[in-house]
Order: C-alpha cells, then structure tokens, then sequence
DNA sequence: TGTACATCAGTGAACGCGCGTTCACTGATGTAC
DNA sequence: TGTACATCAGTGAACGCGCGTTCACTGATGTAC
C-alpha cells in the first residue's frame, strides 16, 4: 500500500519530468526559490565578512535573509552546502578577473599596469567573494579549502598555457612555465589579499599598495627576461 | 569590616611582592600551574590542526588537557586570550626562522637552498604553529589578524635592512628594498602554507614544491641583478 | 623545627541560552481534465 | 474557462544538547612567627 503510493508519486514526477524536460517547475515558484536561495547566500556573504563559515549558525544565516530557520533546509543541505556554493560563485568572479588580465595588449609596463588596475577594481567591486576566499583558503573546513585549491591549480595552468604563447617564454620548458605562473598567480593572490585590508586602514593605502605590487611586477619580468634557456 | 578584610588582603599581598620582588609565588605552585598553562596551549594547538580559532570551544580545550571547565579561567580571560598567546609563541618561533635565513653565507645559489631548506625543516618541526598562523592570518579574529599583520611587517623591515647591506642591494633606495623584502617574506609565507599541505597529500609533493620555490627564488633574484639603480 | 593561618589552582554542580534539526502544517502555485 | 487535486517553499513550535560562565568548595603549597 505505501509502496503504491510511493510508486505512483514516482512516475507521475518522472511523467512530468519527461514531458516539460529539464524545468519540470517553471515560473513564479522557481523564480521565487531562486530568490529565497540568493538571499540565503548573500545573508552568508555579509556575515563571512566578519567570520568564519566554521563559526557561522544555520539560525543567524536565515535570521539575517528575514527567514524561518527550518526554511534552510529546502535550499541547502547544511552549511558546509551552502559554503561549497559560496566557493563556485567566488571562484567563478576570479576567474572572470583572469581572463581580463590574459586579454590584456600593450608592452610589459602597460600590462602591469593593467594587471593591477584590474585586482584593485576586482576587490573593489566583490569585496565579499574575495573576502571569502581569502578566509577560506587556509582557514576553512577540508572540502572548501580543496575546492579553492583546485581552482587555484587549474588557474594556474590556465596563465601557464597563455605564457606559452607569448614570444619572450616561448623557448621555456613546461615547468618553468608552472613555476613562473606560480608566482604569478601567489603575488596575485597576496596583492588582492593587501587590498583587501588596505580598504579597512588609512585610505591612502590602496595607491601604496598597487604601487609596491607593479613594482614586484616588474622585478619578476626583469628575471623573466635573463631566465635561462636551453633554446 | 568588608573593607578592612579586603584592606588587610590587599595590603598583605603588596607587601609580599615588595619583599619577594617579582616571583612573589615561588617554587612548586608557580611550576604546576605554567606546567597547567601549557596544558592548555598545547590542546589548543592540537585542536586548531583541524579547526579555527572562532570555533574553538572552552569545554573542549580543557577536556583535552585534561583539566575541569572552570580551570581553564585561572590562565586566560576568554579563547581570543589563548588566541594571542598562541600567535605570540607562534611568530616567536618563525622570527628564529628567519634569523637562521638572514645569518646565511654563501653564493646566491647556496643562500637559495639553504633558505628553502630552513623554510621545510621549519614546517616540519613547528607544524601547529604554521597552521596556526596559515589559518588565522587571513581567517582569524581581528586582534588575532591584526596581531600577525603587524609582525609580519617587522619582518619585512627586518629583511629590507638586510637586504641593504649586501653588496648587489647597496644603491637601492629604502622603497625599493621595501618592496624586494615583501616580495620575499610573502613567497617564503606561501611557501611554507604549501609545505604545510604538502604533507598532507602524496610524500613525494614537498621535493616537488621545493624545487618550484628555488626556482622562484631564482627568477627572483635576476631581477635583483638587473633593477636599475639611481647610483 | 613546628604550628596556625593565608593563598589560590583546580573542582564539580548548576544556570540559562542559543543552537541544529524535525515535524505536521499552510497556502500559493502548478497541473489535469 | 473553471474546478478539483497535487506539489512544495516556507512556517512556528518543539526537542534534546552542549555551550560559556559562576559559584562555593577543597586541599596542596606558601608564609609568619
């Protein structure tokens, strides 16, 4: 008897599933859940601002998106959920912030210059996802933590490859592409991290910093020029 | 009457630190407690291997060291307390880390090995403390953030006023020596966070990071030899 | 040295509190005919 | 179009639990004489 009843809700979801394809709940309802998730994510991107996802409560995520505590659940398993979302979201706005950087034209000044622009205008602009990875990064819980340093790796071959392409590399071997766009993407990492505080101090010292960083920017391209090849 | 008990007490007791000087309590009681101290330390240490700071809990430190709830008031205010304290020990023990780097003789290829060398052999040896420091630095609480921030940067002065006596930096300006330093001390930092998860992954993963950072160091220091100078 | 008193690190019980999670529910939205 | 039923996002009450902190206490250590 359960069993047929179990049954019956199964294939008339299935049914419905086959019918309307992949969106077998359109409209206001999903618009609305939608919205309910995007309140539940940035209720936990303005609290992350000032803690960790490990000391964040399920009552004070919902409290702060003006929700039932129970009404969680229906959007995300638990925090740790919630938190791997956050990742994707963070992860995908950096990345966006690297393609702009490897887009780049001009001579080696002129991209520097742009390079660093771009990170200041980039934590200015999602101050809470960069705030979050930062955080995370060597803060977070385990799956978190593997999946900021995956990304990390994945940007880091990603830059290694567009070196490649570049003329004044073109002779290096593989992994010193690796090494070079290691360092690259670190400084990176750490200038935006130096932003990031920078904004919450004196306000003079953004221009510091982004002067500092094309500095280093320019002290690695020096090395990069006298690298030693086999070619 | 209350006053004068009090009065009696407080006047008792100033007078004992007069005569005793500085220890007023000397010998066994001092011993046991330091040694209670450490107890309490050290669990925390053990427990922010796998967690932060902010989710650390009374309760849970002293069961670790083997000591009831209530002892754990005798030694710190609240966990930020232990908190600071932890951060002092920690960078306490990377400030030797770094001397060893500084106290370094030798050519710049030998100076980069035996730099990276120290890096390793300091992550293996003080494994809570650079956790600790990875996790807090960006992830932390403020005082505990802003603790390791300012030390940080006490060693990049440190390593610029270094870095100004040796013969290839002696026309630099104090700016640009800044500028190197930090180069320098946030690529050792990252490279001692991946040492630390290294470990964590296949054994043959550290040999592999620390050829990486030699190379980097290396790059680096071609730069060095080619940045214009004023003199 | 011995004695009487003071100190204080550590205890164990108690407190009130906010937490994560569950549950049966409500009512707006979606669907079948 | 209208009607009858299904779905399911969000609710509000309830639960048991571990938390931080306090308190009066105990007994070993320290001190004065």
């Amino acid at each position: 008897m359960f069993a047929d009843f179990f049954t019956l809700r199964w294939s008339k979801s299935a049914n419905s599933c086959l019918l309307n394809d992949v969106s077998h709940t359109p409209g206001i309802r999903q618009a609305q859940k939608q919205q309910s998730r995007r309140a539940l994510l940035d209720a936990g991107l303005l609290l992350l601002e000032h803690q960790n996802l490990s000391s964040l409560g399920v009552r004070e995520v919902t409290r702060t998106a003006g929700m039932s505590p129970a009404g969680f659940y229906r959007h995300f398993r638990d925090l740790d959920d919630l938190g791997v979302a956050l990742v994707e979201e963070s992860l995908a706005s950096l990345h966006g912030m690297i393609t702009a950087i490897l887009a780049g034209e001009g001579d080696a000044d002129q991209l520097i210059d742009r390079t660093v622009d771009v990170v200041a205008r980039h934590v200015r602009e999602h101050r809470a996802h960069v705030r979050f990875l930062c955080r995370e990064r060597h803060g977070g819980v385990q799956p978190v933590r593997a999946a900021i340093t995956a990304e990390l790796d994945a940007f880091i071959v990603e830059v290694a490859a567009a070196l490649g392409t570049q003329e004044q590399s073109a002779a290096w071997s593989v992994a010193d592409l690796r090494m070079l766009s290691g360092l690259y993407v670190e400084h990176l990492v750490s200038t935006a991290a130096a932003f990031l505080e920078a904004a919450e101090e004196a306000p003079g010292a953004e221009q510091r910093i982004a002067a500092t960083a094309r500095a280093q920017l320019r002290l690695i391209s020096l090395g990069r020029l006298h690298w030693p090849t086999v070619g």
